[in-house]
DNA sequence: AGCACGCCGACT
DNA sequence: GTCGGCGTGCTC
């Protein structure tokens, strides 16, 4: 092979296809695909980074090929299996394929590049003031105008030039440590022909005689915890009784080592759907099952021994997770049934961490992988299994470039793994609950909690009536009723406030003058921990005024519900109880998440309040009551999943009460007690809401009767973002049938985003084949307005239209 | 992205 | 005249 087909780091639509490159004689054997390489590119000395997709024999390129500069592996970092993913990754989200090859692999691998400036000519008086006695210096964007001025021109005239360096990050941590050829008896003899005097030998002979089957060990471990200098080890090994040899050391997170578990008893439920999946694993076909269990129903133990089976025949497993999920009761759980055989991909992993992880994988250390999003291109090869935990959740969607969904990719890559995939949700998501419908999906319910427990009695508060509107703070008579119960009792109770637009922001009582972002257009909102008013969107800051800046009033006041404001109120309420605050505020810092909700497990608190993470799969058996405050604010949002969302918020946060022996208690704060969402959420009723909903979507014609895709503008001029808009539109009317529905263009929700104006357009269709290629060269029309602050982005299949 | 080429206006 | 501003187009 002489030519290698190569996609380069350069994420331009220009630039998105493959571009050849010859294979130096020195590499003819190493060049394979799925490894990354360095390579010249555009006119001046550039080097970049770039994936081999293919090599040949033969070039198509009329022109004369550059040599590939090195390889930067020495193996190839993806499997054919993800390159193949690339082309469809990228043609599904329309995103460069480039950007697709970089999000399969941890973050560190990406490239980083650095410029450095060399002289060329060592007299010249300018060269020498320039670079100030230093042999070279870095290209960076801290430089000023006229210095990058200046560097121009001396290179212009050969006086000084630039080099470009691709830097790997990834590196492993490399150690030194000791090995040896020899055998038992050999060193038995070795041992019995030394000196007598040469006690260090002796012992580290006996060291290695005792260890033979644990070599290599590091140098420092020998050194550190059997006494062992290294200067016998250097003696040692110049009498060739061992070797030093270098071992790449792996990050192990540390923490957890969790007791071993083994395997509960299986009620009938479960039996039957462990038996189904496992017939599929057997099988070896692409088929998905819907697991659709009431909270507590123990979804977790099937998956679990599902993935047993898949282990038992030699196959590995995959299984997605929210990353709210993934706490340390969830990971202990799984790691607690298989060991080391687990890798763990959570957002907590520092990125060398990260890196590791992904190498045992790699090397095929590993046969499980539990993960986020991300996760699901995890380098598994013989895949027999993948499950994916609380199927509905939006966070499976990636919302910034590639806009994928990780629940396709996971149905793709059971296609060419020949294995079944798992959706488990106590609420799926209605396109899937539509498609077990319609019998593409295996449905499996599972209607009976485990141990038979109760469901939680739920009781609906009506905010509206004379009893409640009148209460001065956030908490009913009949929530305070039942938090004073429980506390009486001994037991825990979970508070959730639901946030959308529910924190505290700024109001003059005089003139009704609201403090807002100078960039966005929202409410700053008051952050208490650092006395001052703060802006979610673009981090923007100020102080909070003591007077109206409108109207120079002094009733300017904090209004709207935050969780810091609700724990003053619980404080007042109950002022012996013990009160745990998750919000992004106290879980900011890396291991925060974790830590509250050890301490609320230990009962070191009586009332956790928080937001939505506090819903999620969270397993306390000391909670008796779950109370919400406002279940309706999700309600008000202008987005077709809105009932969807609410529905599974409170059906989720409900299952959080009574999971053992005590049944629990539920109380739900609305606005909206007769809406269909809140009343069969109450009830836990899923198949009510999936038959009401479904009616509704099929009015509107939405998802999943129809499909949908976001295209939204954005620019800094609102006036010319809405002429992009228009155009916009225009274009996708040429290609798309009568059929097909198109809404907008319509300003967001939040129009405005650090100083830029954003509008949207909406297409709803049933089956347009023009509308795909009609995109692409949309995008590829747009791209030389990119640089004029011009942004399209298009989501297909949105999770939230806002 | 980064670079070259080319066209235009305002300076020694 | 020429320096340097930016708009355009190309990169195997």
């Amino acid at each position: 092979m002489t030519v290698a087909e190569i996609i380069v780091d350069v994420p331009t639509m220009q630039t998105n296809r493959p571009f050849e490159y010859s294979i130096p004689e020195a590499l003819n054997d190493v060049v394979v695909p799925g490894m990354r390489v360095e390579v010249p590119f555009g006119r001046g000395k550039r080097k970049i980074q770039g994936f081999v997709m293919k090599t040949k024999d033969q070039s198509d390129f009329k022109g004369k090929l550059k040599p590939i500069s090195r390889v930067i592996d020495l193996k190839p970092v993806l499997s054919n299996e993800m390159l193949q993913l690339s082309y469809w990754l990228a043609d599904k989200t329309y995103s460069f394929q480039i950007s697709c090859l970089q999000t399969m692999l941890p973050s560190v691998m990406r490239a980083k590049y650095k410029q450095y400036a060399i002289p060329l000519d060592k007299t010249d008086p300018e060269v020498l003031n320039l670079f100030q006695g230093q042999a070279t210096f870095e290209i960076t964007n801290s430089l000023t105008d006229s210095q990058i001025r200046l560097i121009n021109r001396l290179r212009k005239n050969e006086k000084i030039d630039l080099r470009y360096v691709v830097e790997n990050k990834a590196q492993q941590i490399k150690r030194q440590a000791v090995m040896t050829d020899l055998n038992i008896i050999q060193l038995h003899e070795a041992k019995n022909e030394l000196r007598g005097n040469a006690k260090s030998q002796v012992k580290l002979l006996d060291f290695l005689i005792q260890h033979l089957n644990d070599l290599p060990v590091e140098m420092s471990e020998l050194q550190k915890n059997f006494g062992i200098a290294r200067s016998a080890i250097k003696t040692a090994e110049k009498n060739k009784l061992l070797k030093i040899v270098e071992v790449t050391k792996l990050r192990k997170p540390e923490g957890i080592n969790p007791e071993k578990t083994t395997k509960l008893e299986l009620t009938d439920e479960q039996q039957v759907a462990v038996d189904q999946i496992g017939q599929a694993i057997s099988r070896e076909q692409p088929e998905t099952f819907l697991i659709e269990g009431v909270t507590g129903s123990g979804k977790t133990e099937v998956y679990l021994q599902t993935i047993e089976k898949a282990l038992q025949q030699d196959k590995t497993a995959l299984m997605l997770v929210p990353e709210i999920s993934l706490t340390p009761q969830m990971v202990n759980r799984v790691v607690g049934r298989f060991g080391n055989q687990v890798a763990v991909l959570h957002s907590g992993l520092s990125s060398g961490e990260r890196y590791d992880e992904w190498t045992r994988i790699e090397n095929g250390d590993v046969k499980v992988v539990v993960g986020a999003r991300s996760a699901v291109f995890a380098p598994l090869q013989r895949i027999g299994l993948i499950i994916i935990d609380e199927e509905h959740e939006a966070s499976y969607k990636q919302d910034d470039n590639p806009r994928y969904n990780a629940r396709d990719v996971a149905l793709w890559r059971s296609k060419v793994n020949h294995c079944p995939v798992v959706l488990g949700s106590a609420t799926p998501s209605l396109e899937s609950r539509a498609r077990a419908e319609k019998g593409v999906y295996h449905l499996i319910r599972m209607k009976k909690r485990i141990n038979n427990q109760n469901l939680p009695h739920v009781q609906i508060v009506d905010m509206r009536d004379a009893e409640n509107s009148s209460i001065k703070g956030d908490f009913s008579p009949v929530l305070k009723n039942n938090l004073q119960a429980t506390l009486e009792n001994h037991d825990q109770a979970i508070i959730l406030l639901n946030r959308r637009g529910y924190s505290s922001f700024m109001m003059c009582r005089e003139c009704g003058f609201v403090l807002k972002c100078p960039n966005c257009d929202v409410s700053l909102t008051y952050h208490k921990d650092l006395g001052k008013m703060k802006c979610h969107y673009c981090g923007h800051e100020e102080p909070v005024p003591n007077s109206c800046p409108n109207c120079r009033s002094k009733k300017i006041g904090f209004y709207g519900t935050g969780t810091q404001n609700i724990e003053q109120q619980l404080n007042d309420l109950f002022p012996e109880a013990r009160v745990l605050r998750m919000d992004v505020d106290t879980t900011r810092r890396k291991g925060a998440h974790a830590k509250i909700l050890q301490k609320f497990g230990s009962h070191q608190a009586d009332i956790l309040l928080g937001t939505q993470m506090i819903a999620k799969g969270l397993d306390f058996p000391d909670v008796t009551l779950v109370g919400v405050i406002n279940a309706d604010t999700t309600l008000s949002l202008a987005d077709f999943r809105a009932s969807e969302r609410t529905f599974q918020l409170l059906t989720q946060v409900s299952g959080r009460a009574g999971r053992a022996k005590k049944t629990g208690r539920v109380v739900i704060q609305t606005f909206n007690p007769d809406h269909y969402a809140i009343k069969d959420a109450a009830k836990q009723d899923y198949e009510t809401f999936f038959k009401q909903e479904m009616y509704l979507r099929h009015q509107s014609n939405y998802t999943p009767y129809y499909f949908t895709t976001l295209i939204s503008v954005a620019n800094k001029d609102e006036g010319q973002t809405l002429k992009q808009s228009y155009w916009l539109k225009k274009q996708l009317q040429t290609a798309l049938s009568k059929d097909a529905i198109l809404l907008g263009p319509s300003p967001t929700m939040i129009s405005r985003k650090q100083n830029k104006y954003y509008y949207q357009i909406i297409v709803k269709y049933k089956h347009e084949p023009k509308l795909h290629d009609k995109l692409l060269e949309i995008l590829n029309e747009t791209q030389a307005d990119a640089k004029k602050g011009f942004t399209i982005a298009i989501d297909n299949e949105p999770q939230h239209i806002d």
